[in-house]
DNA sequence: TTCAGTGCAAAAGATTTGCAACCTA
DNA sequence: TAGGTTGCAAATCTTTTGCACTGAA
């Protein structure tokens, strides 16, 4: 998804509309850089399309979802939050003192390459989150097993 | 996490304590051999520990994935749910019809144990789910496209 | 005995729904 | 125009919190 053209024409070649409010929602997801909460995502849309209500965010959400323009994901705190689909990045977080860090996409995009021949599926695998242990919180836990 | 006993021993080495709550959800998860609901796991774990309540089963919850026992999961409704940590497998989930299909893990813990070296982490790996586009709705779109 | 953990109950938050009005294609 | 979408408002469902009491170690 590069651009309202092309969004647009997605939606159009399945029947579907570009409105104020879809295009709004979609344009702040992809600026922000980041996944964002509904609730975030109200705040912003708001600014642009006043009218807007949260209803039609958890239902733009889960149409952009549908559509794969967006994709829904955990965030540190386990709680449902949303993305650009583009937005190649994946991370690591710490299940006990919630650290997060980036990791290099490459050795997964290898591997899901391979699973999407195997399995037919086109993989939607711009975030992709694990949860695990830090290396402080490793180390603290295996000085208190030991 | 395998048995009864080695969840108490990694509890107590760090000042917790096992209570009947913890053993019945721990227990009811690994059981299930599946992923539940803060909703589900109330309702079975009701049934060993007749006094609990939905705040226990959410406290528990939480500490149980702090402490790497379970882990969360957004299931095919985009739902935060839990599972066992020792319950591997990893499944696609397509986006439009939520099939859901599952994969060879082999290829992904490869990666993952790249990303270990790497990052010094301690990857729950468990279970990982990826969202995209099942072959039958990639070729719906793709003719609706043409 | 101690203090981590629980039950209770209420508050706060998040998500969904029906329906009439609206507006994109 | 037609029918996909939205706003509104209420209902519903989910999650969190403070506090006193309980019970595991």
């Amino acid at each position: 998804m590069s651009c309202d053209t092309e969004l647009s024409e997605l939606l159009r070649s399945r029947g579907f509309r570009l409105t104020p409010q879809r295009h709004a929602i979609m344009h702040l997801l992809k600026a922000s850089g980041k996944h964002l909460s509904p609730a975030e995502v109200y705040e912003q849309a708001h600014q642009s399309v006043p009218g807007i209500t949260e209803a039609t965010v958890y239902r733009t959400l889960d149409f952009l979802t549908e559509n794969g323009v967006v994709q829904p994901v955990l965030n540190e705190n386990r709680h449902l939050v949303y993305e650009i689909s583009d937005h190649h990045h994946h991370h690591l977080i710490c299940s006990t003192c919630r650290a997060q860090v980036d990791i290099d996409p490459k050795p997964l995009q290898k591997a899901i390459a391979g699973l999407e021949s195997q399995t037919g599926f086109r993989i939607n695998a711009g975030h992709i989150t694990f949860f695990g242990l830090c290396p402080a919180c490793k180390k603290e836990q295996e000085e208190l097993q030991s």
